[in-house]
DNA sequence: GTGGTCTGGTCACCTACGGTAACCAGAGTT
DNA sequence: AACTCTGGTTACCGTAGGTGACCAGACCAC
């Protein structure tokens, strides 16, 4: 067993609820707001960069190359550079990144789901009364 | 069916990869960091804002506060108020914020599991080489 | 050879979001 | 009158993240 975070020895992992615990650095990194996208834009095959730019609407330039390096840097994605005339880049989901999928599918599928709900229940919210 | 992303209407509930969908705007949501948190700590049961606070090491009164009415607004949690003295606040989860419980879950999880991976991953990737 | 194209980036700039800490109500307690 | 408690709100500030310009570098058309 290894122990993660400073004091906490009796959660195996990590508490997510102690701050500074690598755990949470991680749930912060992987509930980035482009990293879901990111994971699901790839899916199981590989992507260019300009695909997946145009694939996430709204994700500037910059963002999905941080992102894209963090996601590497973490172990989710693999980089190949193809030294052509242009550049070609393709990414990939790691073993890691694939089983990714499924926990963040499950978060959007939620999302779909209670779609209506939030909508309505901001609108009763909302209402002056 | 119903067509929430203009232009949209192969996928019901909307495309998040799609700017300004609400099914990516409820995904921004969800995937909030605090939100993550705040379900977790409420679990099945009902707290109140201190001990919520105190349960969710490192934030700030004011993001608390804030993430607990964006919750309440989007229908995931109850906010009850007794006029004691001092006031009492109670928070609970709605049947709504429940359902989130099980995906939220499964993300934790995945980071427990991958925790050692990612880590390494790092050291690998920042070395100089 | 000069201009235009393509890709995958980087860089400066600025806005907006999140964090910090101070302050508040309002009643009870000493 | 001063101090406690809870559950906030507010001003302030720093740093993320977004925007748009610019870059390499090789190819093609003229």
């Amino acid at each position: 067993m290894v122990t993660t975070c400073a004091g906490v020895s009796a959660a195996p992992g990590g508490d997510p609820y102690q701050q500074g615990c690598p755990t949470r650095r991680i749930l912060d990194r992987i509930g980035d707001r482009w990293t879901v996208l990111v994971v699901g834009a790839l899916g199981d095959g590989t992507a260019r960069f300009s695909e997946l730019k145009r694939r996430i609407e709204g994700i500037s330039q910059k963002m999905l190359t941080q992102t894209l390096r963090e996601m590497e840097r973490d172990g989710l994605v693999t980089r190949t550079m193809y030294a052509q005339v242009p550049v070609r880049v393709e990414y990939q989901l790691t073993d890691a990144g694939m089983s990714l999928r499924g926990p963040l599918k499950a978060l959007e599928e939620w999302s779909i789901e209670h779609l209506g709900m939030v909508m309505t229940a901001q609108q009763v919210y909302d209402q002056p009364s």
